[in-house]
RNA sequence: GGCGCCAUAGCCAAGCGGUAAGGCACGGGUCUGCAAAACCCUGAUCGGCGGUUCGAAUCCGCCUGGCGCCUCCA
C-alpha cells in the first residue's frame, strides 16, 4: 500500500500530509521566468524539482493543473532589449522560445498554461482596482501602492515581523508613499516605455501582483501548491499572500508553500545579476541534460546544491550505470555469483516500496534514486545468471518506469547508434575486426577499436558478440 | 543589525532517538586475448565542547566555519 504523500510547507515549517482543495486534482502554481536572459541551471534545478513534483503527483493518481507564468514586461526587459537595439515584445518571444527548448531538453513536462503578464492586463487592472476599493491600495501619481498595514498578517510565510523589515534600512524611502514598506502594484509608465491604460493613466503592472492575478485566472483562485526558488519567499511570495488574500477576502491563498534551495556556483549563489552563471544550453549541447538532472535528483529539493562540472560528470557515470541496467537486449557476461537465494522479482517488489515511502516523504528523491541504483545492482547480478529470464526483464521494466516517474529516460542509448549514417560502416569494420580476432590478430584489432576511439565510437567486447555506441561528447 | 539554513568517508549526498542509504573516484579480486562493462571485497561514529536520555549523526545550549534572505533573482 501506497504511505500518505507528506510534504513540506515553508508557511507551517513542518511535513504535513497533503491534502487538496478539489479531490484528485492539484492546483499547482510555480513562479516562472523573467526572459531577459538565457535560463542558467539554476532555473533549470528549479524546473527539475516542480516537474519532479507535478510527476509524482500524476503518478499518485492526481491531475494537476499546471500553470507556469512568464513575467515578460518589467525593468530588466525593457533595459535589456534597448541596449540589444531590439524590442521588448521581440527578445521576449525569443527567449520563451528557448525557455521552452531548454526545458524540453531536460525533459520538463509543459505546464497546461503558461500565462503572460502582458496578456492578462485587464484582470491585473481589476485586482488592483478593487485592492484600492477595499482600502488595502492607494494611488500616487499615476503609482498604486499596496498598504502593508492594512495586512495584519504579513510576514507569516517568511516569518518576519515589520519592525524587523523596517531596521533593516535597506529599503529606499520614497516619500509618497504611506509606509516604506508598501509595495507597488502598478507603475506608473515613464516616456518611451510599454504601457497600458488603467484607471491611474498609462502604466505597467507591479513585480507581485500577476502571480496572484493569475492564480485568479487560471486556477481558480486558491492553489494547493505554489512554488518557486528559496529566494521568492520574500518579498514576492509575501507580497502575493497579502493581495490575494486581502483582494478575495479569505484565506489562504495557496494551502502548500513549496520552495527549493538554490544552486551554488563555487560557493556563491548562481544568479543572473551576480553574471556567475552556466546556462542550460551549454550542458545540453555536451548531451550532459539527464546527467544535470539526475545530480539534482540526488540532492534533496529543499537543500542547496553546488554545481562543478565534475559533480555533473559524476552523475553521467551513474546515468549509463542505470541505463544499462534497464537495457533489456544486452546480455552481458558478468556471471557474478547471484545463485539462488534472493530472487529479483522480490528484490524489485522492494526496491518499488522504498522508492514510493522516499517519494512518499517530502519528495526525497535520493532516497529513490537509491532504491534504483540498489535495483540496477540486483539485476545486473541475476541478468546472466540463466534462470528466471522473465523476472529481470519484469525487474528491467520496473526500474525503467520508476526511473520515468523522475523524469529519467533509460530507453536504449543504442538506438540513436542503430540509427546513425555511419552505422554500415561501424557494423562493417567490427564484422572485420571479429574476423582478425577470430584469427587472434589482436594488434590489428586492437588498433580498430583505438581508431574508432578516437573518432568517438566506443567498443565493447562481450561473449555474445561486439557492441559499439557513440561515446560522450567531450568529457 | 534582524530572520533562517547548513556542516556526515577523497568528492557529491540520504538520515528526523535505537548502534551510518546511494552515486562518483581510489585500491584489491573474478571474468576477458587485451580493454570495457558487470559482479565481489575494502573505507566514516557523523565540525568542536557541554547537556538531556537506558540510548543521539538525529533533541537542547555554546563555539567555529560556510551559505541564504532582508534590494532584482528559480
Amino acid at each position: 500500500m501506497t504511505p500518505d504523500l507528506r510534504i513540506y510547507n515553508t508557511q507551517t515549517r513542518q511535513i504535513e500530509t497533503f491534502t487538496t482543495i478539489e479531490p484528485g486534482v492539484v492546483r499547482m502554481y510555480v513562479c516562472g521566468v523573467t526572459p531577459y536572459a538565457s535560463a542558467h541551471v539554476g532555473h533549470g534545478m528549479s524546473a527539475i524539482v516542480f516537474d519532479t513534483i507535478r510527476r509524482y503527483l500524476e503518478h499518485r493518481g492526481f491531475r494537476v493543473r499546471h500553470a507556469q507564468n512568464f513575467t515578460d514586461i518589467d525593468d530588466k526587459i525593457i533595459l535589456r532589449a534597448a541596449r540589444e537595439g531590439t524590442t521588448p515584445q521581440a527578445m521576449v518571444e525569443r527567449l520563451i522560445a528557448e525557455w521552452l527548448e531548454d526545458t524540453d531538453s531536460l525533459n520538463i513536462l509543459r505546464a497546461t498554461v503558461y500565462p503572460r503578464v502582458t496578456q492578462e492586463i485587464p484582470a491585473i487592472v481589476a485586482m488592483v482596482d478593487g485592492l484600492i476599493a477595499r482600502g488595502h491600495a492607494y494611488a500616487v501619481d499615476g503609482d498604486v501602492y499596496f498598504r502593508v498595514r492594512s495586512f495584519p498578517s504579513y510576514g507569516k510565510l517568511s516569518h518576519r515581523r515589520l519592525d524587523d523589515l523596517l531596521s533593516g534600512a535597506r529599503i529606499e524611502v520614497d516619500e509618497r508613499k504611506d509606509d516604506p514598506l508598501d509595495f507597488a502594484l502598478w507603475k506608473a509608465a515613464k516616456p518611451g516605455e510599454p504601457s497600458w491604460d488603467s484607471p491611474w493613466g498609462q502604466g505597467r503592472p507591479g513585480w507581485h501582483i500577476e502571480c496572484s492575478a493569475m492564480c485568479a485566472a487560471h486556477l481558480d483562485g486558491a492553489v494547493d501548491i505554489h512554488g518557486g526558488g528559496a529566494d521568492l519567499i520574500f518579498p514576492h511570495h509575501e507580497n502575493e499572500i497579502a493581495q490575494s488574500e486581502a483582494f478575495l477576502g479569505r484565506e489562504p491563498f495557496a494551502r502548500f508553500w513549496v520552495h527549493n534551495g538554490l544552486l551554488q556556483l563555487s560557493d556563491q549563489k548562481m544568479s543572473k545579476s551576480l553574471g556567475n552563471m552556466v546556462r542550460i544550453r551549454e550542458i545540453a549541447g555536451r548531451g550532459l541534460a539527464p546527467a544535470f538532472r539526475l545530480m539534482v535528483l540526488q540532492s534533496h529539493y529543499r537543500a542547496p546544491l553546488t554545481y562543478t562540472d565534475d559533480g555533473l560528470l559524476a552523475a553521467e557515470n551513474g546515468l549509463d550505470r542505470l541505463r544499462a541496467a534497464a537495457r533489456a537486449a544486452a546480455p552481458n557476461d558478468g556471471e557474478g555469483g547471484a545463485g539462488a537465494g534472493s530472487n529479483v522479482a522480490a528484490l524489485a517488489a522492494e526496491a518499488e516500496t522504498r522508492f514510493h515511502a522516499a517519494m512518499s516523504d517530502d519528495f526525497d528523491t535520493p532516497g529513490a534514486v537509491a532504491a534504483l541504483f540498489d535495483l540496477g545492482r540486483a539485476i545486473n547480478r541475476h541478468g546472466a545468471s540463466g534462470g528466471a529470464t522473465a523476472d529481470v526483464d519484469a525487474a528491467r521494466g520496473t526500474l525503467r518506469d520508476l526511473a520515468g516517474i523522475l523524469g529519467l529516460p533509460l530507453s536504449d542509448t543504442g538506438a540513436d547508434a542503430a540509427d546513425s549514417d555511419a552505422a554500415p560502416f561501424v557494423d562493417l569494420l567490427l564484422d572485420l575486426r571479429n574476423q582478425l580476432r577470430a584469427a587472434k590478430q589482436w594488434a590489428i584489432a586492437d588498433a580498430v577499436r583505438d581508431g574508432l576511439a578516437e573518432r568517438g565510437i566506443a567498443v565493447e567486447d562481450g561473449p555474445t558478440g561486439s557492441t559499439w555506441s557513440w561515446a560522450r561528447r567531450d568529457a
